[in-house]
DNA sequence: TATCACGGACGGACCAGTCCGTCCATTTAA
DNA sequence: TTAAATGGACGGACTGGTCCGTCCGTGATA
């Protein structure tokens, strides 16, 4: 994924200009249909640069999946910060990740090119971070726990469940349009949420699915 | 989606044999990897003979989405024939659902395939079948309200989000092979299933993740 | 002047869709 | 019943175009 540098000098400001276009492009074109030469066009280099600060075609995908992977990182857990209680922190990381990509599409789009050309593999480091993040997960959902206001689920499985229910109502959701992406999220983890719940936190402060139940 | 066929005499066998060439190929291969030499060479025939029978590589691969739509369609209400109550309906659904694509994983990159190169447009036949099947499940969910086993949620939203988890977890599930697919989706659907379950039938019939307190 | 980052022309591989000659099944004529 | 004629389904060579990765000439810098 890394630049595979050798000896030559680089400068960060064009290598971060070419990734920039990059996931511009694969976005727009999927991988397969995006011409190396648009990728250096559009960063204002020749393709032979392009070449010189990435090993390849793949290679240069890869650091795009990596470097959204980062950005989506950021954005989650900083939407949790000051954000207290264990269900609040859930659905807004919920929210936030949903925003994000329905704020730049071209997100959605990479991580969809990374599963259905790639089939999710590539290199380690993305595996080790896709780990990193499950495991902070986990330790938000055991802090819930703890706190009596989550029954006690398993960590890791409620967290790649609640991950597979944001990552398919996006996915679907942006491209079959069927519903606002947004309202579509937040509906789905209300429910989700229920389910995780305990039963005396559910008692303290019913969810929203619960009024319903008036009409 | 449909051979565009003018006047020339069609064998469906021969379309048939066609077809199910692509979808393995287009599942190998992904859209633009998969050459129509090679899907003429396995089906026996020559690559003239393909577009006689589909008007180009993009309706070929429509008409193999459809055709996996309609299996898919098939599958999953075949599962919930003779089960009895509308959780133990939705729970089949979701299990028929996950073994679908665990069983035939060129069905999963198609679909994915599908969304990633084309955004979950084509052709008009596709959204109607999937409106159809959102209307089957919807009518589901309203019997299961009706006969108080539900709580009274919005029943296309519930379908919908139903459907984003299950998609969700079988992408991911596949793709990042972090756990069992069939496991993880059962896990999720427990968790969604006591989130729209009335508090009746939560009493009546606690589901496994209730068990998970004793420990 | 020597060095080196850089650009873009180029080679070669690959592929969608077309088009023409072949061959077979069916029909007509003897 | 056999032989010739006809039409159209079929195969695959071919064309026009695309795109990856390389390599070499150029211009900037020290």
């Amino acid at each position: 994924m890394a630049s595979q540098n050798g000896s030559c000098s680089e400068d960060p400001g064009k290598r971060q200009a070419i990734l920039e276009q990059a996931i511009r492009t694969f976005a727009e074109l999927g991988f397969r249909g995006a011409d190396v030469q648009i990728i250096a066009d559009r960063a204002g280099v020749g393709k032979g640069t392009v070449y010189r600060y990435f090993k390849s075609k793949g290679d240069l995908f890869w650091a795009t999946t990596y470097e959204v992977m980062l950005r989506l990182d950021r954005h989650v857990f900083q939407a949790m910060e000051g954000v207290e209680g264990a269900c609040a922190k859930l659905r807004a990381s919920a929210v936030a990740y949903s925003h994000f990509f329905v704020d730049d599409p071209r997100y959605l789009a990479l991580f969809l090119q990374d599963i259905a050309e790639f089939r999710g593999s590539g290199p380690e480091s993305h595996r080790e971070h896709r780990e990193k993040m499950i495991h902070k997960m986990g330790e938000l959902l055991q802090q819930g726990i703890e706190a009596g206001e989550l029954r006690p689920v398993d960590t890791r499985q409620t967290t790649l469940a609640l991950g597979s229910l944001l990552f398919g109502a996006t996915a679907l959701g942006s491209h079959l349009k069927l519903m606002p992406v947004a309202r579509m999220t937040e509906y789905a983890v209300d429910i989700f949420l229920r389910g995780i719940r305990s039963d005396v936190s559910l008692e303290a402060e019913p969810s929203c699915l619960m009024e319903s139940r008036k009409q």
